[in-house]
DNA sequence: ACATACTCTAGTTTTTAAGTAGATAAGTAC
DNA sequence: GTACTTATCTACTTAAAAACTAGAGTATGT
């Protein structure tokens, strides 16, 4: 569960959106100088973000980005799962209903296979209650803190 | 958090090895064959094992390798963790005593750190609370129930 | 028309995981 | 002691995924 560049990213973005949220629409240039994003990399997620719902975008002059879903709806579960694919501790947790995978020949796997699982649903289970707007508040907590302590 | 082959063939050794605890020493061949595993690529995932203090061998003729903690004594979470090296979710999160890490520029990261921070003990307590015995017991029990059911 | 900004296709590079080969050291039985 | 067996070590190779890039294409506002 170590949270790819593409991931950590995106929520990057995500949190600048959130921030500007209701300010209207923000261009991939100045998301990739403020967050320190390869522009052409921020595209490609941007895009994915878009497909998945999260965000909204007009193309064209005084075009760019936006949050389609509001930061206080928004869940870390949702994005993660957007940007990674499904976060399934074992290949064949994939598709939940499958009751067993021709991997767990001999059935040593089934007893891993139900530990991971427990592991899967305590991820969803954070990431699925931690919302974005959380994650922007929070944010700005610490860097009050640090900015204090300096 | 998905298992890596190196960490789901060990953890079959393991499993293999706990079934036959107490009755001496298991060669790597039998091993390999037992659980289909490439031979070579478990030779280094047991010395692993070994030096971090799970298994002990003994070379020559009648040698071969054996759990060095019982399995109700040994964790998910020291097994996969010494296969996998720390499963910090964030770069950052891998020396918890640091309270920032150069990456929290702007602190955007710090927001999404916290939530991580929970998924990582959310995950270690699991790991760390399920033990080898049991993973065993459990697979025994699916086999079970699967061989009925056929 | 033209500048602006997203969209799309198709790459390249880098990194990590997975697997292999073969030599060497070391213990045990005989 | 020597032959056999097994562990240990070094150094590859291959395969796959992550990270990043290039450039053409398309839509939009003025």
């Amino acid at each position: 569960m170590i949270l790819s560049k593409k991931s950590t990213y995106g929520l990057k973005a995500l949190i600048a959106l959130a921030r500007r949220e209701g300010e209207g629409l923000v261009i991939i240039s100045d998301l990739a100088r403020e967050a320190r994003i390869p522009k052409k990399f921020l595209e490609a997620i941007l895009l994915a973000l878009k497909n998945g719902g999260i965000l909204q975008s007009r193309i064209g002059k005084g075009g760019g980005y936006s949050l389609a879903i509001p930061a206080r709806e928004l869940t870390m579960g949702r994005i993660i799962r957007t940007l990674e694919g499904d976060y399934a501790p074992l290949a064949c947790l994939r598709d939940a209903s499958y009751p067993h995978c021709t991997e767990c020949d001999g059935m040593e796997l089934c007893g891993i296979r139900q530990v991971m699982s427990d592991v899967h649903r305590a991820i969803a289970k954070i990431l699925d209650s931690a919302l974005l707007s959380g994650v922007v508040e929070r944010s700005d907590a610490t860097k009050q803190i640090i900015d204090y302590s300096i």
